[in-house]
DNA sequence: GATAATGTTCTGATTTGTCGATAATAAATT
DNA sequence: AATTTATTATCGACAAATCAGAACATTATC
């Protein structure tokens, strides 16, 4: 396990799972997902990288206890570790430098 | 070719190819990569990619003339297309809007 | 002709993304 | 209390993106 860069869907995801603190668990994950971001994937995609970023140590989870509404496995709660924040910052403020020195250059495109 | 998504380095090649207009041919992207994200890539990987990029007509690519200080083939130049900007611009407004979120959901991590 | 700089194109390996099928759990229904 | 249904997690296989190394082509300078 090589462990340090985050692909396109595993940013997304991460992010994702960090702005729904805390009642991120995959089927919201999903939902946010298409709603905010428009990328549709099927819920197994989601646990998919889930469990990966997982082993990177980039998020942990903890199973919850049921709940009042209907019936239903219990569900796994994600949240983003230091490492996982960190990681997202570090990525930001790269591209955001990045993108400043772009519209620079090309004003007449924004 | 799936999805209309761009790939994590998709998306840096894509910027970096903008945030070195005009002079962006592939080793200075690769040199760029290294230098301001921290990101060691092999120069196929990028050919490889700013050829995919072009396919999907986010860059478009044009040969320099004779001017090189030195031999070796012409360059050949890349730039942002309008519709690869703008992939740019709505990845980062959506990516912007949840990374707010995230930071007013867990301030003690900022 | 030899050398240096740049670009192209293969081939194979590893990582990341995608999805269908199935198992597990618990409320609702009968 | 057995069955159905809604909800979620897990598994296994494959596809696409990325990584890495190498052989070879082109063009200008020496």
């Amino acid at each position: 396990m090589k462990g340090d860069h985050l692909g396109e869907l595993e940013e997304l995801v991460l992010l994702t799972v960090g702005s729904l603190y805390p009642k991120a668990y995959a089927p919201a994950i999903k939902k946010s997902l298409a709603e905010k971001m428009d990328r549709k994937v099927v819920i197994s995609s989601i646990h998919t990288v889930l469990n990966r970023l997982e082993n990177k140590q980039f998020v942990q989870s903890s199973f919850g206890e049921t709940t009042p509404e209907r019936g239903g496995k219990r569900k796994r709660y994600f949240e983003v570790t230091p490492q996982g924040f960190k990681a997202l910052e570090v990525l930001k403020s790269r591209r955001d430098a990045l993108w400043g020195n772009m519209v620079h250059l090309m004003p007449k495109l924004s």
